[in-house]
DNA sequence: TATTAATATAACATCATATTATAATTTCTC
DNA sequence: GAGAAATTATAATATGATGTTATATTAATA
C-alpha cells in the first residue's frame, strides 16, 4: 500500500477501462499501447489500496469502490478538458471578461453596437457595462475594478492611462427646418432659435456660450438636459435646435432630424481610460483598439 | 505556442504563485525548489500562449486571463484532493455505500442497532435499507441492485450466494404470567392459552402447528399477524402468548414481556444473501461479517 | 485440452519534474 | 544612480512517470 500521489493519467486510464470494458479497448481509445494502460492501472491500484476491477467472463467490471469514486473522477477529467478548451479560446481572444465603465450617453448610444459586433465573433467573451458619472469612473479605474473606461476629457491621474479624443460636434434641427439650406451653421444663424443644451455647469456648455458671446449672437436657452441623446429626441419633436456630438446626431438622421457642421469647431472632449497598474488582458486590449477605431470617423483632424 | 497538454502540477504551481505572491514563496509552500516552480510556470505559459503574471514591485500578480481561469482550476485541485481523501477513507473501510434489502421485521428490529454502531465509526459510509417481501429481495439480488439481503430460508438461486441460519425461537408471555415458573414451555403447556401466530400459509406456522399435532395439544388460534414484533406487542398487552424468534423476544423483556425456551426446538429460518456475480466492496464484506456475528448468540447450535 | 484472446511483465527510450549551481534581473537602500 | 539584497531564469543533471516493443502468463472458449 504505497501512498503515492494520484496522477491524472491514472484516472484517465481507470475511466477508459471502465467505459470500454477491457484494457485493450481502453488502450486503443487512449491511443497508447496496452502495456501502458496495464501499468497505469497497477500503479493506481497499489496507491489506492483496493482492487479496481472484477473480471466477469472477459469483461472488466469496475469494483464497488471504483464506482463510488467515478462521479468525482469524471468531474475532474471534464473540468480539465474545460480548462484546456477555455484557455485555447483565451489565446484566440475568444474567451474572457471585460468590465467597462462609461458615461451614460455611451452606454445607450455608440457603445452597444461596438460591443454587439465584438461579442458576436467571440462566443466565450462576457462583459460588464456600468454607466456612471465621471468621478466614479475615475475611482473605478484607480481601484482596478474596471478594465476600460469612457469618460469626459479629464485632468489625468497617475494611476490611470488615458487617451484624449475630440469628437466633432454638429448643429441638429428637425428635418424640413430652413437650416437644411445651409452648409455650415453659426451662432448667428441660431440666434433666433430655441436652444436645447447641456447643463450650465458643464464644460461643453461654457464652450458653446463662449462661442455665442464671441460672435455677439443671442443665446435663447430653452431647455437644459444632461445627455446629447435626450437633446436629439427633443429636436426630433420640434422643440428646438441643439449642438451635439456628431456621434449622437448620426443616430437620429432617419428619425426626424437633420444636421450640419457647427462653426466655430467645438470639440466634444472625451477620454478613453484604463488602470495603469494592471496589464489589461489581450481581449481587453483588442476591444479598446476596436473601440478607438470606431471613433476615428468622428474625430476632429489635428 | 506549443500546444502541449495541461498538466496538473503546472496548475498547482500556478495557484501557489497566485496565492503566495512570489515564485520563491510558492516553492516553499509546495516543498520544492524555486527553479522547479519557475520552469513549471514557463512551460505552462508556453502551452497556454498568454502571459500568466504581471510584476508589480516584487509581487507576482496573476494576469486577467489567469484570473478568469482560477475558479475552474481551484475546483480541479480541490476535487483531486477530495478523490484522494475519499479513496483513503475507502481503504480504511470508512467510506462507501451499502445497499441492503431485508424483511420488514429486520428493518425495524435487529438491523438498526447493528447499522447504527457500524456507521458511527465510519463517517464516510452511507446506506440504503429497503424492506420488502422475500421474492422481491431475491429479484434485487439477481439484478445486483442491492449488495446484501436478509430474507427467510429460501431454496437458493444460481446468481445468489446465501448463508442459511437457524435462529432460536421462544415462547413469550406477559410478565407475571404463570409460565414464569417453568424452565421450558411445551405445546401441552400452551393448550389452555390464546395463541398469537404468523400467517397460516407461512412456513413457520406449519412447523408450529405440526409440533402441537405431534403432542396432541390443542392449538387455540386467536390472532394471525405477519411479524414477530407485532406478536410481541400484543403479548405485552396481555392479549395472548406466542412463539417468536428470540431476536425479537429479547427486545421486549423490559416492556412487559417474559420468555422461556420452547420445546421442541423450532428454528426461525433466515438466509443472508448477496449477488454472486459481483464482488462486494470491502465495507460491504465487513458489514456482512459484523451482521452475521451479531446473530451468533441467537443461533441454534448444530 | 488446445487454441485464442487478453493481460501482465521485462527491458528500455523519452519526457516530466525535481535537484544544485549559477547567471541575470529586479527591487531596495543609501 | 550605484551597490547590496532579493528574486527569478537558465544550465547541467538525476530520477520518476509514461510510453514503447517483445514476450510470458493467464483466462475464455471451442
Amino acid at each position: 500500500m504505497e501512498r503515492g500521489k494520484l496522477r491524472l493519467r491514472q484516472l484517465e486510464a481507470l475511466m477508459a477501462v471502465s467505459d470500454h470494458g477491457s484494457i485493450t479497448n481502453a488502450a486503443t481509445e487512449l491511443g497508447i499501447s496496452q502495456p501502458a494502460v496495464s501499468r497505469l492501472l497497477s500503479d493506481l491500484g497499489d496507491s489506492l489500496g483496493f482492487s479496481l476491477f472484477d473480471r466477469k467472463k472477459g469483461q472488466m467490471i469496475p469494483s464497488q469502490e471504483v464506482r463510488f469514486l467515478q462521479p468525482d473522477i469524471r468531474r475532474v477529467l471534464e473540468l480539465m478538458r474545460q480548462i484546456s478548451d477555455v484557455s485555447q479560446e483565451i489565446t484566440k481572444r475568444r474567451a474572457g471578461h471585460i468590465r467597462i465603465a462609461c458615461l451614460p450617453g455611451f452606454a445607450t448610444n455608440h457603445l452597444p453596437e461596438i460591443v454587439a459586433s465584438f461579442l458576436k465573433e467571440r462566443p466565450g467573451v462576457s462583459m460588464t457595462i456600468e454607466p456612471d458619472r465621471p468621478e466614479r469612473i475615475l475611482e473605478w479605474m484607480i481601484g482596478e475594478q474596471y478594465d476600460f473606461g469612457i469618460t469626459d476629457g479629464f485632468a489625468g491621474h497617475p494611476a490611470v492611462e488615458s487617451t484624449y479624443l475630440e469628437i466633432r460636434t454638429v448643429c441638429v434641427f428637425p428635418t424640413g427646418h430652413p437650416f437644411k439650406t445651409l452648409d455650415v451653421i453659426t451662432p448667428a444663424d441660431m440666434a433666433t432659435e430655441n436652444i436645447i443644451h447641456t447643463r450650465q455647469d458643464s464644460e461643453f456648455f461654457s464652450q458653446l456660450s463662449k462661442a455665442f458671446q464671441t460672435e455677439k449672437a443671442t443665446f435663447n436657452s430653452l431647455l437644459e438636459i444632461r445627455q446629447f441623446t435626450a437633446a436629439c429626441e427633443l429636436v426630433c419633436q420640434g422643440t428646438g435646435v441643439a449642438v451635439v456630438s456628431e456621434l449622437d446626431a448620426v443616430k437620429y438622421t432617419n428619425k426626424g432630424l437633420d444636421f450640419r457642421p457647427f462653426a466655430p469647431t467645438l470639440p466634444h472632449r472625451i477620454s478613453l481610460v484604463r488602470p495603469i497598474t494592471q496589464q489589461p488582458s489581450m481581449v481587453t486590449l483588442e476591444f479598446m483598439e476596436l473601440f478607438a477605431d470606431s471613433l476615428q470617423p468622428f474625430l476632429i483632424e489635428t
